[in-house]
Formats: C-alpha cells, structure tokens, sequence
DNA sequence: GATACATATTCCTTTGCGGGAATATATATC
DNA sequence: GATATATATTCCCGCAAAGGAATATGTATC
C-alpha cells in the first residue's frame, strides 16, 4: 500500500475518528452517527472514501452495513494505525469519543438478543 | 500540535519527500530543486506551507535559506516522522532521493572550504 | 407487495489546494 | 549602484474534495 495513499486518508478529522473509533474494533454506520453526531451522509461518504482506499472492510448483517480494519493490513498501514491510535489518546475529540463508544457498547445487544433492545447490529 | 494538521502536511508526495530527506538533517532549498527535480517555485512553497504549520524550521545563511525540522517536536511529530522515516525505507522514490542526497553531500563544501566549489549553503 | 429501516449514491455548490508564469525581495559581488 | 544568485510571493487556472438535499438501493417485517 502507497504511504501517501494512506495520508491522504488520514488528512480528515472525520476520517480520523473513524480510524480511531474502528481501533476498539468493528461499528456499524448507526453507532458511528450516535457517536460523532454527523449526519449519515457524511460518515457513508467518508466510510466509502477509506473502503476506496482500502484502509477498512465491511460486511453486511442483515439491515447494518459493519465497517472494520483490514483483516491483513499492511506494514505501514498498521504502524500508522498504531502511531494515530497513541497519538489519539492525549486529543480530547478522540478520547471523546471512545468514551461514548464505551457507553455505547454496555447498552449494544446482540443479534442474538429476545428484545427490548434498541439496536443489534454490533 | 494538532494531529490532524499534521497529516495535513503528510498528504502531499513533496511534502513527504522534503520531510523525509529533512529526517538526514538540514537542507537549502538549492538542494531539494537538484534532489527532487522539481521546480523551484514548487519547492518554496511546500516548504513555507510546513513551515506556517510548524512541520519545519528556517534559518538565513547568506543568500541560502536552510530549512530543518523543529528543534523540540511536539510527542505527535516526533511519533509520525519517526513512521514515515521508517515505512519511507521501503518505497522507491524515498529511497531514490536519499541515495541523491548521499551523493550531493560528497561534492557538497562547507562554507569554510577555499574554492572550487559549486556550492556552499550547507 | 407495502412499509419501515439502514445505508449508499447522485447532484449541486463551495472551497482549498496544487501547479506554473511572472514578479518581487534579499543578499553577495563587482 | 549595477548585476547575479537564491528564494519568496502574487496571480491565475483547474481540479478534487467536502458538505448537504434529495433520491435510490437493499433488507426485514407485516
């Protein structure tokens, strides 16, 4: 994989809290929207962008579309993902984040789930 | 420093020859023409662009301007140019560049050399 | 098959950036 | 101060990308 590829992918805070979210592992389009609170066309692009690029993956799960990192990343991909992921730790926005993703998760129920449950695509 | 603004920086193919020839040490903007083969006004202003960014320092000697990285980079530069440093290694352009730069240091004079010279900025 | 939901795509506008020609600025040399 | 050299800046053009409204597509449910 190019490395200016993988800048150019990187060079958009979206993108950027994308990556980082993706980090803790695969999301869905829904809880990217409920946690960076943009609207579905934006993140859809911008998953569309990266997926172009080969920088994540997705899969369908009935209605949910799970968007996640490369299964077999490449070297320089995985060390930038490494280095963003540690540089991401000290910038508010993306702690931020990771917070909400982390409420998020205790109130997600699987697809498995009987009911009550507000969403169970991931 | 902004992470994002730095890989504002990154996601330009000069832009990531300069920094990686920059991570060898300081450079004249004479030189980056005669390693990079492009012209000069391409190179000035890809360096004052990282350099209004920070990404890079600037200092007079004589007519020459001698651009280097920043004396105390922030953890965020540090950790990304230590990435790009390491994952440029593996692509050809880079690696083409740093073989240019070696061989311009042989013939390169310090400014204290008596004559002969074709150049003495750095 | 009609409806609701999740997501993608199209169309449009705006904006920032990259590139180059020409010109300006600063310095050294004579 | 005239000239040459090194570098920066201005002006212009073209393009890609970001953002949003509207629409399309795919899937589940009834």
């Amino acid at each position: 994989m190019e490395l200016l590829k993988i800048y150019e992918c990187l060079c958009d805070r979206t993108r950027l809290r994308v990556l980082n979210l993706l980090s803790q592992g695969p999301l869905c389009v829904c809880h990217f929207q409920e946690i960076l609170r943009e609207p579905q066309v934006k993140i859809s692009k911008h998953l569309a962008y990266l997926r172009a690029r080969g920088l994540v993956e997705v899969e369908r799960r009935g209605k949910w579309m799970i968007y996640e990192l490369p299964g077999k990343p490449s070297r320089e991909l995985k060390a930038n993902l490494a280095c963003l992921q540690d540089c991401a730790r000290e910038e508010g926005i993306f702690r931020r984040d990771l917070e909400r993703l982390g409420k998020l998760d205790l109130t997600c129920t699987p697809v498995k789930a009987t009911s009550g449950a507000t969403r169970n695509c991931c």
